[in-house]
DNA sequence: ACTGATGTTTGGCACATCCAAACATTTAAT
DNA sequence: ATTAAATGTTTGGATGTGCCAAACATCAGT
């Protein structure tokens, strides 16, 4: 009687542990212990078969996340095959705007930035480099879910909880879908201060010649030099450049 | 009867799937049950729950790395307090010299490339962020066996299986020891080709007042740029300052 | 020395994991 | 088209394992 309903409950609760440790940056037996309501004893076994792995680091009473996660980053990394050309790019953007540029593609229905360079004048945000977030508040966010098949953009929608982040958040599904119609015409998203108030972003999407959605490039800056024909001409020029740059090579893959 | 010699089979399981994914870079179900041993169900039951969590993404019948390990990576990454100053001299040290440059720490007994930055010239090798090696070979890693604690260096030392990788690879204990003395003297270690042929390396530890070690930064170049007074002077001064800075912020952490 | 907190180990029971086999689904071949 | 082969998925049941509670070990503070 195992199926996806039913996971593997060992797995799970190593996983939950994993999470813990993100979360708390380092943690004790007990204090995991607590967090997750499981026994002291459970829980010590759970860390030695992943300090045994490599996994987790122990100093002391406390554990963290092992250095090996990178190496398995990287590999993850390599399934996606415009990284380099993309980040090369993404460079460029941040230099020429001077503001906040980034790569972001989707998976499990998340945006995961995968890399982010800073111009001249960048603002500081928590962003980095694995960072997830939802679709529906971000620029490039809702790039990715405009040019996605309908069905999984329907199916991605259905299941989000929107929750009203700042005053200008979308929180109507059929709001999201007109803006995604927008989005799609013009070949640029805007999201303005809906994630972050003093925030605006806009980003494009990476595209084959058959339409097949890669990714989405964004810039990021504050709404004091986010506007009139910066944010309605000059960036959106930059970051189409960009973006085609890397769509002309993806052919060569 | 559950200890650090009787792991979580159910977890080790699944580590042993994620390590098939890494190294396949995509499997199918079959895949995995004929590499691990195990029957196609219970495969099956670990790729559902690693899926479920979002460490495993499923393309068709195939399955790979989830980017979700990025974010575990950076959060593993955030204990290193040191990465943001070094990673800046790291960008430095590779612009001044031309060659490739390199920040490891040390874990598990192995050395962990966490940042790579390339200079001009920089040949190209197979090392990525989050690429492990093992100690007795390296610049760094006799750096940082020479600057541990000697239990743990011995420790080390004692588990380590000596291969000859080239003909210039240490492959003797007392050898190594020797080296290190010398290194924990002059402060710089040489790798001379003996990782891979006709490529050497220079590495210097980056310690604290107390001589506690934080990792170490490198310099990788060919055999040809690598010699004489450029070697043995110009490159170790321009590393030793990179260090130097470094170990200035530390205090102030 | 004693107390309280923690990490670690132990043994035994409940039940979760794993396998084999059956089923569903896709792909290849005839 | 029809069959054959290979794969992913699901099922039920036996085995053995993961979980808990409790005891033990270790350490810090009083």
């Amino acid at each position: 009687m195992n199926s996806a309903k039913h996971p593997i409950q060992a797995v799970q609760r190593t996983l939950d542990i994993v999470d813990v440790l993100k979360e708390k940056r380092e943690a004790r037996v007990t204090d995991i212990a607590d967090e997750l309501d499981f026994s002291k004893g459970t829980i010590h076994c759970h860390l030695a078969t992943l300090e045994q792995n490599g996994y987790v680091v122990k100093n002391g009473q406390q554990y963290s996340l092992g250095l090996q996660f990178i190496d398995l980053a990287h590999h993850a990394t390599d399934r996606v095959d415009i990284y380099d050309i993309t980040r090369a790019e993404v460079d460029k953007l941040a230099a020429e705007s001077g503001e906040m540029a980034l790569f972001t593609v989707e998976e499990h229905g998340e945006g995961i930035c995968l890399y982010k360079a800073e111009g001249e004048d960048a603002v500081q945000t928590e962003l980095y480099v694995g960072y997830r977030n939802k679709l529906y508040h971000t620029a490039v966010g809702k790039v990715l879910l405009a040019f996605m098949p309908e069905e999984r953009r329907e199916e991605i929608i259905r299941e989000t909880n929107f929750e009203q982040i700042t005053p200008n958040t979308i929180t109507d599904p059929g709001e999201l879908r007109a803006q995604l119609t927008e989005i799609r015409e013009r070949g640029i998203a805007y999201n303005h201060e809906e994630t972050i108030q003093g925030l605006v972003g806009l980003g494009a999407p990476i595209r084959d010649q058959d339409g097949t959605l890669y990714g989405a490039v964004s810039l990021i800056g504050p709404v004091s030099r986010m506007e009139d024909e910066r944010l309605t001409e000059e960036l959106p020029k930059l970051i189409r450049r960009a973006v085609n740059i890397v769509e002309v090579n993806i052919t060569s893959l």
